[in-house]
RNA sequence: GGCGACGUAGCCAAGUGGUAAGGCAGAGGUCUGCAAAACCUUUAUUCAGCGGUUCAAAUCCGCUCGUCGCCUCCA
């Protein structure tokens, strides 16, 4: 089994091993808790979520450590804003955090530290990089000597030279050079704080990352993962103190993952156009949401819009269709002798987790993955349409089943059909009624006149009534077992 | 200005040296009283453009054009 995961230390795939065989071990880069999660932050959390679900079910142990920032910059200027505290407020987005992840199915990670409750893990890692000549106390502060530190710029290929040119970090005369970073910040007034050698003050941001990925994981671990733009700065920095204080390599793959863009343009606070979890889920379904997410590989752009989503619900919608067809053939079993599936067609039904599998070991391939789900699910249309007309060999079936089993164990994966299929249905048919002018029962009364029609073969009477039906958006599916319908999209 | 990514059908998106997956939308057919759903067939001689390497390139190299991201908090 080979697993190749793009690293971008490298800039290559590597074939994923564990220092651990068998175990590996993954830091990623969680939020900071001072506002509502963007879908960005969902697909960060989704991205990392299928990836744990799938080295799991490729038989990797998996120790998944995400952290919260909980004390920042950005925490204690909004609940400034909000007059709260800035404890309580980090704690609030925490919980609203938990809910947004529950909505959308993400696991939790196995350890979920928090910055403030490993300050004393910090202060002795700056300690140590103080002593080893890497940082230096200024006025209260303590700042990390990147000149000192050869690799400083290996994740995200920056020579000094040239992030002087375009530099614009902010003047402060306390840093011996500009591109200097705060490892400890001396507290101003009011502001929350904690001691330390160097006085009162809190964690600038890269340092916990550093601190608590070496209490979990330990100094050298498999995957650090996060956001594409967490490169740099962050992670450049986080790969300074770690190997600086520890003097071993530290993460060995980096795996970053695309942004979500709305209308082409990436979300952001200043723009106004970023969506919240919250508001998409209350358009969408969850399954949709990560149907259209993993509608593309990890590290691409991914452009979040009506069309794209709408699509993806029609792409469910199928495969949900399929798997009820096949849990309703069940019931019927028959005792015809001739299987009716060749043995080809058997064989690539069985042959679905292994080309599942194959798009997954290259780089998460989520989009190839996906691909062979619906090629499956043609496939087994096909199958069930064949057993539908007359009573089906008890061989096909099996293969049938079988192949409905193994695309919800591998949809599993990415968090997919976890709902029993003809719930799903019902539900989406409850949810797009309420939206229609008519109750379920007029619905059916008007079937009931059309099929008395069509029994006296008055058809211009049937069409009528389809017709009407049709100006509520309500299609008939005239079938072996009677008339069903659906309420039309668009 | 520096660094990096990307440009594949109407739209979305795989494919990274061997002759273009898949989804959505469209067209024709089977089925149907007619439909719908499902199924079948079909929709890129071609992968931004131009050169080069190779028996062979969407895939490698160079240049040009275009889009986006990072270099400041950011998933």
């Amino acid at each position: 089994m080979n697993i190749k995961i793009y690293n971008t230390l490298s800039k290559k795939k590597e074939i994923l091993k564990p220092l651990e065989e068998g175990h590996v071990r993954l830091y990623v880069c969680g939020i900071t808790s001072y506002d509502w999660c963007h879908i960005g932050h969902a697909r960060s959390a989704l991205v990392f979520d299928m990836a744990v679900r799938y080295l799991r079910w490729r038989g990797f142990q998996v120790t998944f450590v995400r952290n919260f920032t909980d004390i920042d910059d950005k925490i204690i200027n909004r609940a400034n804003e909000q007059g709260v505290d800035s404890k309580e407020l980090a704690e609030r987005f925490i919980a609203e955090f938990y809910t947004d992840m529950d909505a959308l199915g993400a696991l939790r990670a196995d350890i979920e530290p928090k910055a403030t409750e490993h300050i004393p893990e910090m202060i002795a890692l700056i300690g140590q990089l103080i002593e080893r000549g890497l940082a230096y106390p200024a006025g209260g502060d303590v700042y990390y000597r990147v000149r000192s530190f050869a690799d400083y710029g290996c994740l995200s290929g920056r020579k000094f030279e040239e992030m002087q040119a375009g530099a614009r970090v902010d003047v402060n005369e306390q840093k011996e050079d500009p591109m200097d970073f705060v490892l400890w910040k001396g507290a101003k007034p009011g502001e929350p704080k904690w001691s330390s050698p160097w006085g009162e003050g809190r964690p600038g941001w890269h340092i916990e990352c550093s601190a608590m990925s070496r209490k979990y994981l330990g100094a050298t671990f498999d995957i650090h993962g996060g956001g594409m733009d967490l490169i740099f700065p962050h992670h450049e920095n986080e790969i300074a103190q770690s190997v600086g204080a520890n003097c071993q390599p530290f993460a060995r793959l980096w795996m970053h993952h695309g942004f979500v863009t709305v209308k082409e343009e990436k979300m952001s606070k200043s723009l106004g156009n970023f969506l919240t979890i919250r508001e998409v889920l209350k358009q969408w379904p969850a399954e949709v949401l990560r149907l259209f997410l993993f509608s593309t590989q990890y590290r691409n752009p991914l452009d979040y819009n009506e069309t794209a989503l709408r699509d993806a619900e029609t792409g469910l919608d199928r495969i949900y269709d399929c798997l009820a067809k096949i849990a309703a053939l069940d019931e019927k079993a028959g005792g015809v002798e001739q299987p009716r599936l060749s043995g080809k067609e058997r064989e690539k039904i069985a042959g679905l987790r292994e080309q599942f599998a194959a798009a997954m070991d290259n780089d998460f391939n989520t989009a190839q993955a996906l691909g062979q789900l619906f090629d499956a699910v043609k496939l087994l249309n096909k199958a069930a349409r064949l057993l539908l007309d007359q009573p089906g060999n008890a061989e096909d079936l099996a293969a049938l089943r079988q192949g409905a089993a193994d695309l919800r164990e591998l949809g599993a994966i990415l968090g997919l059909l976890g709902q029993n299929p003809a719930d799903y249905l019902r539900r989406k048919k409850e949810k797009l009624l309420a939206a229609v002018s008519l109750t379920e029962a007029q619905i059916n009364e008007l079937i009931a006149r059309r099929n008395a029609a069509r029994e006296r073969k008055d058809w211009v009477a049937s069409d009528a009534v389809r017709d009407e039906l049709l100006t509520h958006k309500i299609e008939m599916q005239d079938g072996p077992e009677g008339t069903t319908w659906s309420v039309k999209v668009l």
